[in-house]
DNA sequence: CAAGTACCTGAGTAAGCATC
DNA sequence: GATGCTTACTCAGGTACTTG
């Protein structure tokens, strides 16, 4: 899913630096976990939020000033395909992610980040630019979260079932990813956001590729789920 | 349902600033 | 004054979304 700015909790505004919505992706970490982690990279593990906020708050070349500067982007399986993922990693079938023991919490993680990996290759193929081949073309960061928490907007604390704040039950596995809108060249601009659907445009004599087709992506990380875990779909 | 609006794209130009 | 680097702005056409 591509998060449009003033969806973003805490992040109305994303045409300047990313301090923000990197506190606000950082906040659910202080809590205490068996394991470590932190933000991922398209090749690496554990990278520190300082490092995150530099390289996307440095990557605004050529954007202007009151152009969106990166995106939110999640990958958001549901209850059942994060079931089937936990036992192809760990054969266990479990219904709340504390089940597992630590080991086998930090495998999943792993294998999340993988997929999501896959996920932003597909991103960079789904724009048909020339020069961007894989997430390697991309800057962008991620990182895993096991919890979801209730809103104020959810039905169940407007009925009275749950305050907001509480956390959601059952498997809650979910990736946020923030990718800045310039290549690492910086010299390609990648919108996802934008109103066309991939088309051309002529400008300064050259045809030139504009726009992003959201429910493609979608639907090809989809079908790479399928493909890397043998996973069935019950529904569409 | 027609008309209007918002927004995207990269080369080129120009301004702003620091350093020699 | 010269040089190099960074940042901001302009341009036109195409499309999807929004408005009346």
């Amino acid at each position: 899913k591509v998060h449009k700015p003033v969806n973003t909790p805490c992040v109305c505004d994303n045409k300047d630096r990313c301090r923000a919505l990197v506190e606000y992706l950082l906040k659910e970490s202080l809590e205490d976990k068996p394991y470590y982690d932190t933000f991922f990279s398209h090749e690496e593990d554990y990278v520190p939020p300082v490092t995150v906020m530099q390289k996307i708050d440095s990557n605004h070349k050529k954007l202007m000033k009151g152009d969106d500067k990166f995106y939110m982007l999640s990958i958001n399986p549901s209850q059942d395909e994060a079931a089937h993922l936990i036992r192809k990693v760990t054969g266990k079938q479990v219904t709340e992610f504390e089940q597992l023991t630590v080991e086998e919490q930090e495998k999943v993680i792993h294998e999340l980040k993988n997929y999501s990996r896959n996920c932003m290759d597909l991103y960079a193929e789904n724009f048909r630019r020339e020069k961007i081949k894989s997430g390697k073309d991309l800057v962008y960061f991620g990182r895993v979260e096991t919890e979801r928490h209730y809103r104020n907007s959810d039905e169940e604390v407007k009925e009275g079932q749950a305050k907001s704040g509480d956390r959601k039950p059952g498997l809650q596995l979910h990736v946020h990813i923030i990718v800045s809108r310039n290549d690492v060249t910086q010299t390609v601009r990648l919108s996802p956001l934008a109103r066309s659907k991939g088309s051309f445009n002529e400008l300064n004599g050259k045809k030139v590729m504009v726009g992003f087709e959201h429910m493609e992506w979608k639907s090809r990380c989809a079908d790479r789920f399928i493909s890397m875990y043998g996973y069935k779909a019950t529904h569409k």
